[in-house]
DNA sequence: CAGTGGTCTAGACCACACC
DNA sequence: GTGTGGTCTAGACCACTGT
């Protein structure tokens, strides 16, 4: 584990735990590396990947603070289903559907196949407790992964991928909202015409090749995404 | 502006003008710096740069590799309306409401004032052509901040806020989903009950003040976010 | 002015992937 | 092996901020 990381974490953790009060300013970086015998460029490493994170505010000729803590989220996105694992609601997956098929104009377009060719159709019912929230629908190209439904049941698909050697590096996401069908409002126990959350992702690997394609649904009235960004 | 940014740049513009190729490999950095007569370390933060943005995956032992280039767009969220702006549609924002106002709960909560003290509220429409779009509530402390409507009219809320030296940090968003009230399918020329996409937001300065809320509609139908990410 | 972070250099060694 | 990116060091100068 390289040097500035585990700098990087300490400072979290001290950060985090509270050690480093929110708003307090730092000591300089010259002074930092000096009494932990280190160089600059690598405390300035480890500086960096707090800013990255949000942590502290620099400014030159000013100083370092540190960010007054606000809930503290990890960038990028999350879901209100993260949350719900994280403080204990019970969450579980149901396979419904897990086959070949051939593959739609939508996802041959995502997955870059051939329209009609047969792709891996898999379809998840999240649940929180008793109560189902989502719909997941996934289409992954056949050659590149052999899954089993006990597997899918038990851990998260891209944690499948990964084991299986495919690096994930970039997706594109598209979020928006429509009212459901009758069919999708029985599936997800919401009345009729609900307004449900929805969102279409394509995974690409390091190759830049598509990985996955996921349509997927939840019922708005129990789910909602949150975001943390900073502004660059 | 530091080298290593020109640097960044230029190899930017190389790749996306394709005289560096989809998929092709780069030199390595040794050979670049020296080519360049640059240090390996000013290299290696243009590169950096390179791939905090998603255009080139780096492997130690292999080399560095230009991204397929799918849609390019920039990091983070952007939405329809940014895309209709870009294709010519003509975007437009009205102002329905912008006055002094106490407040509630949750903008009271967001913005860490007293519930009931004074805030500025700002309600707009936002149109692609003759349509409405969105519906966005923006709340924002008084003392930060002097806004004409016509200001508002023409340019972005966030630009206003930085030019009277408010320097933005981040944000936290949660995006949902629900069905309009009648009032709000009239507003948008929606039908009754039809599916409404929300955001919250709350963004905070450097100092981690809270300085604007905002609770925004917009018409499932015709809008919809989309983000691009990069797996870290 | 003194103090801060930002940039840049020159060189060394290491960990990993492929042959 | 050989070649790649990843880490680390030591030191220099610059640009900005506040006094």
């Amino acid at each position: 584990m390289p040097l500035w990381f585990q700098l990087a974490q300490g400072m979290e953790e001290l950060i985090g735990s509270g050690r480093l009060a929110p708003g307090s300013q730092l000591d300089n970086e010259v002074l930092l590396s000096e009494r932990l015998s280190l160089s600059r460029p690598t405390m300035r490493r480890a500086m960096q990947y707090l800013v990255d994170h949000g942590m502290v505010v620099r400014r030159r000729g000013i100083g370092t603070r540190v960010v007054q803590s606000k809930v503290r989220r990890p960038l990028g996105m999350t879901s209100l289903f993260d949350d719900l694992a994280r403080t204990g609601q019970q969450p579980s997956t149901r396979v419904l559907t897990h086959e070949l098929a051939p593959a739609m104009a939508e996802v041959a377009e995502a997955l870059e196949v051939a329209e009609g060719s047969d792709v891996v159709c898999l379809v998840r019912l999240r649940l929180a407790g008793e109560r189902p929230i989502a719909k997941m629908t996934n289409y992954l190209p056949p050659e590149l992964v052999e899954l089993s439904s006990d597997d899918i049941e038990r851990g998260g698909l891209y944690e499948l991928l990964r084991a299986q050697g495919i690096m994930l590096h970039s997706a594109t996401q598209t979020i928006g909202a429509r009212n459901a069908t009758p069919a999708e409002a029985r599936l997800l126990e919401e009345s009729r015409g609900a307004a449900l959350l929805t969102m279409q992702r394509t995974a690409y690997d390091d190759h830049s090749r598509p990985v996955e394609h996921g349509i997927h649904i939840y019922a708005a009235s129990r789910y909602s995404f949150q975001t943390q960004l900073l502004t660059p």
